[in-house]
DNA sequence: GGTCATAATTGACCGCAGTCATTATTGAAC
DNA sequence: GTTCAATAATGACTGCGGTCAATTATGACC
């Protein structure tokens, strides 16, 4: 029974300062038990193999009742995706406070993900997979805390790295961190389908981190300066 | 009714040299009416309005032939991606054949992709998550053709690249072919769920590869050397 | 305690994706 | 033309995700 959901963070903020309403209690704790009994339950059979009455069943609620906190199925994926990330950010302390180089700092993001997504690795494919989700339809409203968190931190890394002047100053850190976002979530992807070893894993995300480093083009010729238009523009993206 | 599935090229192989048994071609047939009767309706009504059953109606066969030819509803959607891929094959030819620089041949193809993409924004969105899928589940036998062919390509260009001194010696394409793809990748689906302008989608994509190939360190300080382990390796992916 | 508006729970119900046992078609062999 | 095994077509049926109208719990106010 390798990490459950987390306990503590949950998949809702945590600042519960002000002391809360017995109606309030009663909500979270049927939301975590709801929350609990749909993992352990994806974790013994599956996810497909898992149906909403089966979750309901054993966190005790009635079936209508697991639909008022996760709206759809896949919404529970998308709870894990949060957990982690929550899980991240209590782990590893604001931003601000890591040490060590650039590089150093996003391998040590990239580790904390890869052994969790090592150590589940069905769970880390459905919500890796769900977290894309929310870019098919125009129309969900969910806001996927799990990648904005994570683009915000990398754009901080990169950021700091530009002060430390291991990062070009003229770098857009914006599609920077987009880059190196969607190149880490494909590569988890592939290998968890994959099923290789965890060492194959490091090693492939060490190489790309190489090549997001040094880049493509030979050393000299800097760039191929052939783009038509260079339009200058505020990136558009989740950062606000 | 602009860009109906490719008439020419449908989404099995064009290698028709062997005259076909009637029975083929009957098969043939009806999987086209199949694929063109689906487009039609999601182009219409969308996909999730869209039922099985109404397309079998228009295609006029039964609903489980299908499920014959498209074991799931989304099957229709890989269709549809590869269909564009052999688009994008017949429209360019062999890479060998290929003018300009390295940087014009990948904005070339990017270029047919968004250009697609654009005028069937709803379809590509469906395409491109579908196209994810395969990545969910390790069981899931579809070879997904469509990146396939997109990573040979890339992997190509960036080949021909290295010969004319216009990408690093030393460089995994493998690893790089992979990043620009998933790069890419990301950007037009984050592009379809935002609706930006064309030249947004553009920008983007011509920034992103700037960062490709210059990379994200400084000039001089080439790179930030503290990976703890290298293993150099045969990078497993997609190529045989 | 009693009243009442608001919020939460619930399970009967619905629509559709996907299955499968049955039926129809094909064409090779004679 | 007839036979027959292989292949394809079919739609009745099933199971589950998701909805919603009806029911019950909650707590603010008197």
């Amino acid at each position: 029974m390798a990490h459950p959901p987390s306990r503590k963070s949950d998949t809702g903020h945590d600042t519960t300062s002000p002391p809360l309403s017995r109606r309030e209690r009663k909500k979270r704790e049927v939301r975590r038990n709801i929350f609990q009994a749909a993992f352990e339950l994806f974790r013994e059979q599956g996810f497909d193999e898992t149906t909403i009455e089966e979750i309901a069943e054993r966190a005790d609620v009635g079936k209508g009742t697991v639909f008022n906190y996760f709206p759809r199925k896949t919404s529970l994926l998308a709870a894990l995706a949060d957990d982690w990330m929550s899980l991240l950010a209590e782990e590893m302390g604001p931003v601000e406070t890591w040490r060590g180089t650039t590089r150093q700092k996003l391998e040590r993001v990239f580790r904390f993900l890869t052994d969790l997504s090592v150590e589940n690795p069905d769970l880390a494919r459905l919500a890796l997979f769900e977290s894309l989700r929310h870019m098919q339809s125009p129309t969900s409203i969910r806001d996927e805390r799990g990648i904005r968190e994570f683009l915000a931190m990398t754009r901080s890394v990169l950021h700091q790295g530009q002060q430390r002047g291991e990062v070009r100053e003229n770098l857009e850190t914006e599609y920077a961190a987009n880059m190196i976002e969607s190149a880490f979530h494909r590569t988890l992807m592939q290998w968890l389908r994959e099923q290789g070893s965890a060492e194959d894993l490091h090693a492939e995300i060490s190489a790309k981190l190489d090549i997001i480093f040094q880049g493509v083009a030979p050393r000299e010729a800097a760039a191929d300066r052939s783009r038509a238009h260079r339009r200058r523009k505020a990136p558009r993206g989740t950062a606000k």
